[in-house]
RNA sequence: GGGCGAUUAGCUCAGUUGGUAGAGCGGCCGCUUUACACGCGGUAGGUCGGCGGUUCGAGUCCGUCAUCGCCCACCA
């Protein structure tokens, strides 16, 4: 190879990640990671879960991008044509919600500002706001496309959106209906299920007594006395014997002159309560069903605002608050003699995911997907292994909820958001745009012209939007776009077990309803960040750490290293600084490491095989970690590659590589000097995609005119695997810590020069490296036993002598050699026990077997040795 | 009511196909050994939640119980 031209950079003494970091994060911004959809590479895809648009980085983030971004830069340097698609999402209601806030602030109200003007100032807010999440994430390094960043409400993604709703409007997947649905009284709009949580509180069972005509009466179980008015009958289980001689008569609802009939449904539970289900169905999903099987009217008694209301609530109960109309009605109950019983009772409760208020069942018209079909056709795929979950626990909980989906509302009353492409005349007719030409919106068709069409002022559900994401953000509906045929359907879909049903469930069904395809590989889902006490972080309880700041104390790298490392299994991870500083001290490692290298990196270097032992040792475990890191990746398992990295750099190349081949570099040889550089450079590859910083400036500084994160992943040689020399080192690096424990139990200074000698078959190895083993040990090592008396360390195929000379401490050492003793007589009782147990020998694999002898025989040996040693010194 | 996860050294966590338990931090004893005190050398510390089973052999597989946590669920 002859003499090297390349010139080193000279390494500041201490890291400092602040300063590297800007200027590497900002280079990536402004010269991103862009990707090619016409270089003919193979393609590899993940799209960025979107960040809400007005939302600021969290952990949650931190981790999740770190995760993408580890794969993206991995696949890069194994060649494949990488694109990691950046956007956010518009999160309909909680950016209404904040921009609300903001205006409340200002004294203004949304609905005075009026609809227009709010979608201005939202917009406004957007364009302030909208980057701020990316510009943060850039900082974290991540090495996506910045040229490509999407929004969901950009025009060809809303195209995306309308045509998704035409198209299935005209399938007859999406209809328009009056069904019971979640409202959410404080923020005056419907939610999906999934927006609701389920809450237990503790709250009253009444029992009343609806009056029967010939007197007496049957007894009602109530939660929510304040909505008999709405009831329009009295169920019992048609197998209930006990009412049977009743069904068909009517009875009269407490506080009114209104008479109900008593129907038979089997949906009624004969165990609980009084088995006697008053029915509700405009306030009750149960009710309503049971209404619709019966054809029964359906009422409303609460109105939007959360109020009692309707010709049918009495006067003096009308315009009452739910729970306030609760109060008063059972007053009025108990006054009027039919409220039975009252008693203590858990009641479980809806609440609205954003706002906390809890949810009023409303009947109402609305839109929604009816997602059986769909949901069908992505159990079959599932079911084909079109997608692979991991964990693959996963794989059940998504199934499961596909199974049993229900139709999935997704009109919003709110102004921020894809506004619904439906249009009505004055009868109610509905018009949607025609699927052929799905851009043009209705008032622009000439056959409409003549009809006074009003838009519906709803919106869709957030998730009607990112449901396309994987292939809106790659040009979607257009087919014909080059990153749309080449990086769809995407590789993996890296995102939050939480999110499995709002975002990933529902990206299978769009992707194989829209795209006929699935629309990733892989769904790889990982854990949430806790707080140290092991509680999720949410805003509310103000237990969230802000990444930036430990971005500002310990650099991007140390926590991408920490969240790499806590990586496993989708495990959960609770938030540990630790992990942090153990990486801050990694790259300082690593970074001095380097300082170390480049100062003997000036000079010849001659490639080639390796020729000495501490050479041969370290390529040879290099090529393990080679192929165990590129393994561990290939699995998106990101904590054992760090796991792996850590320890080849640290507890191999720095602790026994670096300081082993310091005589080699003292006396100037270029062959090591080789594989000092290939070594170092291979190790800040490996560590590129974890740790991308700290890398890119020292393969800069080392030279290269090329960048890292474009730079090829290593190919493990396998002809650089060496089992002799990892043998032979292993000796050499056993008889160094025994040295080093002589020299400790001897109770001798670390700056006095010991002298021993190595007797047994793996004497010649310390003989062959002998400058090797003095370095390691600050020793001299003898050519010829020393006579007399000396403390020995005995290791399986040495003997190691620190020659007696008066001025040491025998007692540590003799202590410490009988304690050694207890331990090894211990291991040989108990191989001998297991050789002596005829099953295990005739059932254990000979290997296993042979192993234990091994063992045995060793044990023996040190037995022996040691008592030898102690002796000589009685 | 179903389902899932966790339980390993003082703390936070690893532990591929079952073959004598590991890391970081913390503790203790030393060290300006010219890459690194964000470091180096040495050292202590565990009946792997309990019980039972399978096996020659179980942290690892099966059953069961306990504790903690999460998800799903229309018993009013």
């Amino acid at each position: 190879m002859g003499t090297d031209t390349m010139r080193l950079r000279e390494l500041p003494p201490r890291y400092d990640p602040i300063a590297v970091e800007e200027r590497w994060a900002r280079r990536w911004a402004e010269e991103p990671f862009s990707a090619d959809p016409d270089s003919g590479k193979p393609p590899f895809c993940i799209v960025i879960p979107p960040p809400n648009v007005t939302g600021n980085l969290h952990l949650g983030h931190a981790f999740e991008n770190t995760i993408i971004d580890t794969l993206i830069r991995y696949k890069r340097m194994r060649g494949f044509e990488a694109l990691y698609q950046p956007g956010t999402d518009h999160a309909g209601i909680s950016t209404q919600v904040e921009v609300e806030r903001v205006l409340r602030d200002e004294g203004i109200d949304r609905l005075q500002l009026g609809r227009e003007a709010f979608l201005e100032r939202t917009w406004a807010w957007k364009e302030t706001y909208g980057g701020i999440i990316l510009e943060q994430l850039q900082r974290l390094g991540i090495s996506a496309d910045w040229s490509r960043s999407r929004f969901t409400m950009d025009e060809g993604l809303s195209r995306a959106v309308r045509k998704q709703f035409v198209d299935l409007y005209h399938l007859g997947r999406v209809y328009r209906g009056e069904r019971i649905v979640n409202w959410d009284p404080e923020s005056q709009t419907t939610l999906s299920e999934l927006e609701v949580d389920r809450e237990e509180r503790p709250g009253t069972l009444y029992t009343l007594g609806y009056q029967l005509p010939e007197g007496g009466h049957i007894a009602i179980a109530t939660v929510r006395p304040e909505t008999i008015f709405a009831d329009v009958a009295v169920a019992v289980h048609p197998d209930d014997e006990r009412y049977s001689a009743l069904v068909g008569e009517q009875v009269r609802i407490p506080l009114t002159d209104r008479w109900v009939p008593i129907i038979t449904d089997e949906a009624v539970e004969m165990d609980f309560g009084t088995g006697a289900l008053k029915i509700t169905p405009a306030h009750d999903p149960t009710d309503f069903e049971i209404g619709e099987r019966h054809g029964l009217p359906m009422p409303s008694v609460i109105g939007l605002d959360a109020r009692l209301s309707g010709e049918l609530v009495p006067e003096r109960f009308r315009g009452l608050e739910r729970f306030e109309g609760r109060t008063a009605t059972v007053a009025a109950l108990r006054e009027e003699g039919t409220l039975l019983a009252e008693e203590a009772y858990t009641i479980p409760i809806g609440l609205s995911q954003r706002t906390k208020a809890p949810v009023e069942p409303i009947l109402s018209l609305q839109w929604f997907y009816d997602t059986d079909g769909i949901a069908e056709r992505v159990l079959t795929a599932l079911e084909a292994g079109e997608i692979r979950i991991h964990p693959g626990r996963y794989a059940k909980v998504n199934r499961d909820w596909l199974e049993k989906l229900r139709h999935w509302n997704i009109s919003r009353q709110l102004w921020w958001g894809h506004r619904i492409p439906a249009w009505y005349d004055r009868d109610g007719n509905i018009y949607v745009p025609d699927p052929d030409d799905p851009y043009t919106d209705v008032p622009d068709d000439p056959r409409y012209a003549h009809l006074e069409l009003t838009q519906d002022p709803d919106v869709f559900d957030t998730w009607f939007s990112s449901n396309l994401w994987p292939f809106s953000t790659l040009g979607w509906p257009d087919l014909e776009n080059p990153y749309y045929r080449t990086f769809y359907p995407t590789s993996v879909l890296v995102t939050g077990y939480d999110i499995l049903f709002f975002w990933v469930a529902r990206m299978e069904m769009a992707g194989y309803q829209l795209t006929e395809s699935r629309p990733f590989d892989d769904v790889l889902l990982h854990g949430l960040v806790l707080d140290e006490a092991g509680q999720k972080m949410s805003k509310s309880k103000g237990n969230g750490i802000d990444p930036l700041t430990v971005i500002d104390a310990f650099g991007a790298d140390a926590l991408r290293f920490a969240t790499t490392r806590a990586s496993t299994g989708g495990q959960d991870i609770r938030w540990d600084p630790r992990r942090v500083e153990m990486g801050r001290n990694f790259t300082t490692k690593l970074w001095n490491a380097a300082r170390f290298a480049f100062m003997n990196l000036e000079g010849d270097r001659v490639a080639g095989p390796p020729k000495r032992l501490p050479d041969r040792w370290m390529m040879s475990r290099l090529q393990r970690t080679v192929r165990a890191v590129t393994t561990h990746l290939e699995a998106f398992d990101l904590g054992m590659a760090n796991r792996s990295l850590y320890e080849f750099v640290w507890s191999e190349f720095c602790d026994w590589y670096l300081e082993a081949s310091k005589p080699a570099l003292r006396e100037d040889d270029p062959v090591t000097r080789y594989h000092l550089r290939t070594g170092l450079e291979t190790i800040l590859k490996l560590l590129h995609p974890i740790i991308p910083f700290v890398t890119s400036e020292l393969f800069e500084a080392l030279g290269a005119d090329e960048q890292l994160g474009w730079s090829a992943w290593p190919e493990a040689d396998d002809g650089l695997i060496d089992d002799e020399a990892e043998r032979d080192f292993g000796h050499l690096k056993d008889a160094v810590a025994a040295a080093r424990n002589l020299r400790a139990e001897a109770n001798l200074p670390p700056s006095q020069t010991v002298r021993l000698y190595g007797e047994g078959d793996a004497a010649g190895v310390l003989m062959a490296n002998r400058a090797v083993f003095e370095t390691l040990v600050r020793g001299e090592l003898l050519a010829v036993a020393p006579t007399g008396a000396s403390l020995s360390q005995l290791l399986p195929g040495l003997e190691l002598r620190l020659p007696f000379e008066g001025l040491i401490d025998v007692d540590e050492w003799r202590a410490r050699q009988r304690k050694r003793l207890d331990v090894v007589r211990n291991d040989q009782a108990k191989s001998a026990k297991k050789l002596a147990d005829e099953r295990f020998v005739a059932n254990a694999p000979s290997a296993v077997v042979e192993e234990e002898r091994r063992r045995l025989a060793e044990a023996d040996g040190l037995i022996a040795g040691i008592e030898a040693s102690l002796r000589q010194l009685d």
